[in-house]
DNA sequence: GTTTTATACGGAACAATGTTCCGTTTAACA
DNA sequence: TGTTAAACGGAACATTGTTCCGTATAAAAC
């Protein structure tokens, strides 16, 4: 049935033609997907995302076989876009500044995407691999911020990025209490609170 | 599993008499279902708890006109066991073996109801007023075997009970990453920590 | 441009599960 | 024992995930 290389079904092009019009319909898919998720949640009914996207539900599943494919081709998406962001972001203002931005980008990612984490952690395998991509994609990202922002004496330099996703995530997964604001403040908090310990005098350059 | 502090909640005195078999169905539904969603999580089927305690549908329904209610319902029986459990361990254990061995109850609880506090902060009505029941039945518990402890000399003073509730609580939902025991050792680590400042007839002050 | 073919498309049909409805049963009481 | 209101059970309905397959079509071959 599915041909041999199938392995990849990112916008990865290449291998073989890929028809145009199967193409358009993932874009449309993914795209919808996300809007769906973002205002519904992601346990909102598939054929509504098939509906958004205008293509037939047989499409969907062609394209993403289970829910939860779909699921992790928005997430993996999201992650992407977020890891993106931290290079336009370092290119457009000054380091301190990027981080901050970019810290709130990502708190919005989590935030939006509510139901997500728990579905990361239901054990479903196909999930499994979302959470190492999660880590590999954005702790290198934060990490250049962050020691932008070191070197340029703005903020502390004794930060581990880990840490930092870490408690931006459940900051964000908290945010059903106290609504998305709260965590926006917080992640402020966050960002002040690597400023502190950095003098404008202070260059801790080795 | 130790279950013993259970009490029946549902002899409420007062109006109509409650028809035996009313109560006997209701109390055999709450059973099966804290055992399917234990051991299947709390979108276990409906049909497959009403089967199990040997009612139909229809009678699940009437006792839990949605499923929330009846996942809330076993929510509540279970603080209150938890909460009682408090109670029975500070009988039977010096204080700070009695709150050792509550921290690990609590921890087993939250825990074995996996994908419960996912559901508690889906924002669905039916769970609103159940984290306030949380904190209203736990806390107090908790600060009981605390004080007495610290009283005792057996641990520090200094601990508000909420922070170590909600401790336990990140924890435990941090804990399909791990394994269950994962938690257990760090609840360990939570309560030598507690230990660490008091010595006996040391009124701890840092 | 026409033909060919593999691929993609759409949506009806199927399956699983939450929820409602209603005829039947029964516990409680006189 | 007879009466009755409450409870029971499960078929039927509604929603949603998933599969299947006949039809349409983009891309290649000619």
């Amino acid at each position: 049935m599915v041909s041999d290389d199938r392995e990849d079904p990112g916008t990865e092009r290449g291998h073989r033609h890929v028809r145009a019009d199967a193409q358009r319909n993932m874009d449309a898919l993914l795209e919808a997907a996300l809007a769906v998720f973002t205002s519904s949640g992601v346990d909102a009914p598939v054929r509504e995302i098939a509906e958004k996207a205008g293509v037939g539900i047989g499409t969907l599943y062609r394209h993403f076989p289970q829910r939860a494919d779909l699921i992790a081709a928005v997430c993996r998406r999201e992650i992407d876009a977020c890891a993106n962001a931290a290079v336009s972001l370092a290119a457009a203002h000054k380091p301190s500044e990027a981080l901050a931005r970019w810290m709130q980008r990502y708190a919005g990612f989590i935030t939006t995407k509510r139901g997500l984490a728990p579905a990361l952690h239901s054990g479903n395998p196909a999930f499994e691999g979302l959470r190492d991509y999660f880590e590999q994609r954005l702790q290198p990202a934060l990490r250049n911020l962050l020691d932008a922002a070191a070197v340029a004496g703005e903020v502390r330099g004794d930060i581990d990025p880990d840490d930092l996703l870490r408690a931006v995530g459940s900051l964000g997964m908290r945010s059903g209490d106290d609504g998305p604001e709260h965590t926006q403040r917080m992640v402020a908090l966050l960002v002040d609170g690597l400023r502190y310990g950095a003098g404008p005098g202070l260059p801790k350059t080795p």
